[in-house]
DNA sequence: ACTGTCATGTAAAACGTTACATGATTCT
DNA sequence: AGAATCATGTAACGTTTTACATGACAGT
């Protein structure tokens, strides 16, 4: 059901086709709730068909169309709806910390490289939002440009500081990830050795 | 998929019921990786299908039976093998930091009580996993004693720093959260006004 | 002409949630 | 006798994953 209002999150920003939208969603909202394209292009039919979105064709080359989503009142009243109604709990479900409290099972080598690639993993993870937090700092982030102007500058700096604390916890999370993964390493070498050179 | 591994970790402690898995799991892997008794019985259902298990009939009571299920050599050989498997990652995917990023949208209330319903879940949770923690250090833990005596005691030290490792991820991650939703309630204030009385 | 991006999905399977359903046994 | 716990599910629905599928358009 979040999905849903993920998607109309992005809307809010600007009219988009589900392509604009499955790629904006990757580099934005994606970083809090996950979804591929063969997700998204069935629920906006679902959201087109339950009034939430107007799809208006746009003319693509000399024959083709694409079909441009917008939010309807009744899309916007949803999202209004959701975003004032009590939290869902996030269910807990981690592969890596399942494997991590049973690792006394593994050989001493997958341990190592599973550790190492949740430290990689996360890293990488760190650096991207490290970077999107920026371009929200300084505006340049491109989704966050279209919503700005669509809002009165008064409103400007409620909209980013919210983004930017969303993103200061999810990097905290982040940096967390990667120390633990570190600890993990370190117990790996304390209790089955040092690692083959 | 990881159910089935989460259950196999847990009768690696001892044979149980499934009454008995559901009700352990609540205490110990569902810290990682969260699952109702309605999801519990099926699959172990096709876990016995599948050779992974084998369910022997104990009496209960004058009439009933109940099944204790035990984990079968094939059921050992692929919890090995998933131990030893590449980490699957886990997908982004957290409606509290989907509404932080679009808190703009919300009323300074309702934004006010979700995020103290973060915080106060986020309370609770780290107090029981810190008890938990504990729990494991000083091996009163039920499933753990259970665990320690099936190994020899060179083993011990092992397994529980394991179990440790992986319990205070969860606790940084707990406070993380805590401290996250502080954050966000002075932030609430800050834009928003103070808190009607 | 070819390659990459734009555009839009379907189908099947796996996974997970919610609500319901039932009866025996043990404890007080 | 009644309440709590032990015991084991089913059914319906919704969500998510994975793999596949197709073709038009734009730039070189």
């Amino acid at each position: 059901m979040s999905l849903r209002f993920a998607l109309l999150a992005l809307l809010g920003s600007r009219p988009m086709t589900g392509y604009d939208l499955s790629k904006q969603f990757s580099q934005s909202v994606a970083h809090v709730w996950h979804a591929p394209d063969s997700q998204i292009y069935p629920e906006l039919n679902r959201m087109e068909r339950d009034g939430l979105l107007e799809s208006v064709p746009v003319a693509w080359g000399p024959k083709g169309t694409k079909k441009e989503y917008h939010v309807t009142d009744a899309g916007l009243a949803a999202f209004r709806e959701w975003i004032n109604s009590p939290l869902e709990i996030r269910r807990q479900r981690d592969p890596a910390y399942l494997k991590a409290a049973y690792l006394e099972w593994a050989d001493a080598d997958a341990a190592r490289s599973q550790l190492r690639q949740h430290h990689d993993y996360w890293t990488a993870h760190l650096d991207l939002l490290e970077r999107t937090r920026q371009t929200l700092v300084d505006r340049t982030h491109p989704t966050l440009a279209h919503r700005l102007a669509r809002h009165s500058p008064d409103q400007h700096e409620r909209i980013v500081r919210y983004k930017v604390f969303a993103y200061d916890g999810l990097i905290d999370q982040a940096r967390a990830e990667v120390a633990w993964a570190d600890r993990g390493l370190a117990l790996v070498d304390e209790l089955e050795g040092a690692p083959a050179p």
